[in-house]
DNA sequence: TATTGTTATACTCTATAACTATA
DNA sequence: TATAGTTATAGAGTATAACAATA
């Protein structure tokens, strides 16, 4: 009986009980799935990201969402100019050398529609983890994120 | 009194809620520990997860070490042909085509520091969560790994 | 016909250095 | 002097396509 349960090709993985081992390949996982639904609204994870960002935060700059997202300014440059390309962010200059950001119409239905897809996307794999669960996960995940510095 | 507490400049992260958001900056955040921690030993990670890999598994295949770790035969060469160059990986033909892996006697050298400074670096993380914790996270995060079929 | 290992290559993401203009 | 934004570039990591040799 127990013959029909072995292994035909054991192999042993022992990195496989690491946390950190865990945390990346799940996270592989959940960005996989997120690319895969925001392809759809021709968006990268990032770029939803920032819509979203934008939204919450009218009149930010494009720095202090590089500090937030650790995203380092000159990687910031073709991203926004990105979004600002394709109509969906807009820039307005606060003074000589900062311009604040904001969501254009377009900008504004296109966050609706990422945070949707979002959801979507979240529920699927919270399906996975009960309520109380998902709570001590959310908090151990919060303290890890937050036990280094994040440069930026 | 409050205002001592007031975020002098409030920012929205409407994200920061979101498991998968939570999940890729403390995964994130471990990478960059477990790569800061091994530079000492002169590994990557990825690197430093074969020699445990293949030292588990002695007389394994580069390509069936491809598929447990999601790594394109393509992007094996050089990992597998850069640990063999240090000495620490050696090949045995077993036909035509496969070649068994095997750990040197300063790969497993190797194997045995990097499993000891993994030990530390885990343990760094894992004072963050409590043992009854760990496992509901482990649990979680082992069912969100295994929701999608990895691909290698 | 499917698999192992390989080469070459391209694309994305991230990092560094240097620079301009402004506060 | 420090900051916002930019340019150019280099380095990882990962992807595809094509191929030879073998099972």
């Amino acid at each position: 009986m127990t013959d029909m349960l072995r292994d035909p090709e054991p192999f042993a993985e022992p990195v496989a009980e690491r946390l950190g081992y865990l945390l990346r390949r799940a996270s592989l996982v959940m960005m996989a799935d997120l690319g895969a639904t925001l392809a759809a609204l021709e968006l990268r994870p990032v770029e939803a990201t920032l819509l979203i960002l934008i939204g919450a935060n009218p009149g930010c700059s494009q720095s202090e969402l590089g500090r937030r997202l650790a995203i380092k300014s000159a990687n910031m440059v073709p991203l926004i100019a990105g979004l600002v390309g394709k109509g969906l962010v807009e820039r307005s200059p606060i003074d000589g050398r900062s311009t604040a950001l904001g969501l254009t119409d377009s900008g504004a239905a296109m966050r609706d529609a990422a945070e949707a897809a979002m959801d979507a996307h979240e529920a699927r794999f919270a399906r996975l983890i009960t309520p109380s669960d998902r709570a001590v996960v959310a908090g151990a995940l919060q303290r890890i994120a937050n036990s280094h510095p994040f440069t930026g």
